[in-house]
DNA sequence: AAGGATCTACGAAAAAATTCGTTGAATCTA
DNA sequence: TAGATTCAACGAATTTTTTCGTAGATCCTT
């Protein structure tokens, strides 16, 4: 037995994902090449990954075509959000303002990106 | 071959360090009483996992009495930090604030959370 | 049409993470 | 002190994740 399932992507999945919301619906060819430019990753690997990830469920696949054409099936925004809750949980204890503390001391932010950070927390309080 | 090195904890693993943290140095049988309570894990496998966390250097043990006392080898703000650092490498290219939002754009956190990330960048800024 | 390139499918190997059984030693208890 | 309990060590089995080789079909080029 092993872990039990979080059903959050994988590091592979999630780098195959940025790829494809970077770039909309992409081939294999397409995906592997875009990741080739961080880390090497086997056109076969890339292949095998997206048709897990097709049975998954987190792409979809048109094969109207010779060379299928997988897209994302979650927004880029749903996996982000469900990726922080996870971490919240798991790091956290379920309170997201203490991972928010914890992003924040890192000088990670700039100027311009507290200042978006600010506008978010009025309008939320504003509701 | 598979995943290379993050270097970040796996689930098991924080579940542990979590119990560390939380209850200070620990003997096998305290640490798996405590994770008990949230999913079952059996005892031989909680002691496995201290072994290989003592090897990987995430905990630190005292073999002075005969049931060996465990304890967290880095501060809990580490590891979070460390944790927030990854996510945002891996799902937020690199930016702190857009995890932060993806954060607060769930109702995740109450007003009084709020209050406090106000401060927190009240502080930031100021410097 | 022949040869080469490209593609999917499939299976399996490798690596990483998790789980547990068994053994033998130390400690406790009646 | 004999039997029961508790413990660390160890190895191995499982599960999950990642990687890739091979085969056969399709398409392109000459």
């Amino acid at each position: 037995m092993a872990r039990k399932s979080t059903n959050r992507p994988t590091d592979v999945e999630l780098r195959i994902l940025r790829a494809l919301w970077q770039r909309g619906p992409s081939t294999v060819r397409e995906v592997q090449e875009e990741l080739e430019q961080e880390a090497s990753t086997g056109y076969t690997t890339v292949l095998k990954m997206l048709q897990i990830m097709t049975d998954k469920g987190l792409v979809e696949r048109d094969e109207t075509q010779r060379a299928h054409v997988y897209m994302a099936r979650q927004e880029r925004s749903e996996v982000e959000t469900s990726l922080v809750d996870d971490l919240v949980e798991r790091a956290f204890g379920g309170s997201a303002s203490q991972l928010v503390l914890r992003a924040l001391s890192r000088r990670r932010a700039s100027a311009d990106e507290l200042a978006e950070i600010r506008q978010m927390l009025d309008e939320i309080e504003k509701e």
